[in-house]
DNA sequence: GACTCCCTGTACCGATCGGTACAATCTTCT
DNA sequence: AGAAGATTGTACCGATCGGTACAGGGAGTC
């Protein structure tokens, strides 16, 4: 009763699978309710916004997690080939090489996109900011600082995709791998 | 009424815009009626599997237009070059430079992906195989044409994932351009 | 022990889900 | 014209959807 926010964190920990795992208008409240194991009293007195309250807090809980685990460090770094390295770790060890999925990517593409689309932007867009502000102190060019990082973004979510649809997580291993190659890479 | 072929394609390709808008579980057959202004009666005269046949019948007609298109240029081609700007100018056009969705992505993030594992697969594999033979005629080792070509399907999905996320065609337009580069560029 | 107040299980809501049944209609062939 | 078969709209099915209402349970406080 205490442990409000723990018990919070879990829960969200639990819904996020749940989306992950059938997407925003697969998750229904009964394979809600089943994951945390709350009956709808529960779930409505903690999300009175419902489904999507609840959706929209999981977002906001991944949001934090890359922007403490993942930008933060990219923005604070000196040595861009260590941050970089850091960063690949720390992609591979959330996304559990490959067999886990990029909730926000799924959201993009389904139709709940138009309602958690500021979320989804964000998410992409601070960092992409970080990554680019990196490369651009490692020596690149502004357009090429940016372009780059769009390009891991993109290799990342490809991946993800492509890993899951041939049920192949080594697919995800060597592109993470070419891609620290590839961001570390002299500008062109 | 003798334009029986011409008519399913033209059910087809409508159905192929409510799957790719909604995703396989968030078409229904409300959307479905209104889409293809067919009534119950007729959709399921037409599809007696119901949904599942005509979400698989449109992963079908999805293969088919590649494989028309895409594949078979691919392994005929004799210039690596020319049959790589083939593709990607096949591909721009596909996806209407990123405002379209690839529907087998799609499904193979969501809940449905299992259903229709097989036709996930195959799509992917072929395509690869494909690419990845050309490749290795034009010089490259087999295990650096197979990475290659992974690499060219997995931007190709990443960029559909953040163009859309971002809603910004911008991107795939990019991917494809760089894309293009890398796969000409000589062996490492 | 009584009083709060937060929390939760359960019953229930109207709407919609995918799918079926079937009579009515429309074509086609003779 | 009339029989036969293909095609269609409509009413309906049980199940499930997301969400609400609310009575009762549980933990603190006095």
């Amino acid at each position: 009763m205490l442990k409000k926010g723990v018990e919070r964190k879990e829960i969200l920990r639990a819904l996020s699978e749940v989306f992950r795992a059938h997407g925003y208008e697969g998750a229904s409240l009964t394979l809600i309710t089943e994951a945390t194991g709350l009956g709808k009293g529960s779930l409505y007195h903690l999300f009175p916004g419902g489904k999507e309250q609840m959706a929209s807090e999981v977002l906001a809980e991944i949001d934090g997690w890359f922007e403490l685990n993942i930008y933060a460090p990219l923005r604070d770094a000196d040595d861009p080939a260590r941050a970089i390295a850091a960063m690949i770790a720390g992609v591979d060890q959330y996304f559990h090489s490959g067999d886990r999925i990029c909730l926000v990517g799924l959201v993009a593409l389904g139709a709940a996109r138009d309602t958690f689309a500021a979320s989804v932007d964000s998410y992409f867009a601070r960092w992409q900011t970080a990554l680019a502000q990196l490369l651009r102190r490692s020596g690149l060019s502004k357009s090429q600082a940016q372009r780059r990082a769009e390009d891991a973004l993109l290799t990342i979510q490809g991946a993800l995709v492509l890993a899951r649809a041939r049920n192949d997580a080594g697919i995800f291993r060597r592109a993470l791998s070419d891609l620290t190659k590839r961001l570390l890479a002299p500008a062109e």
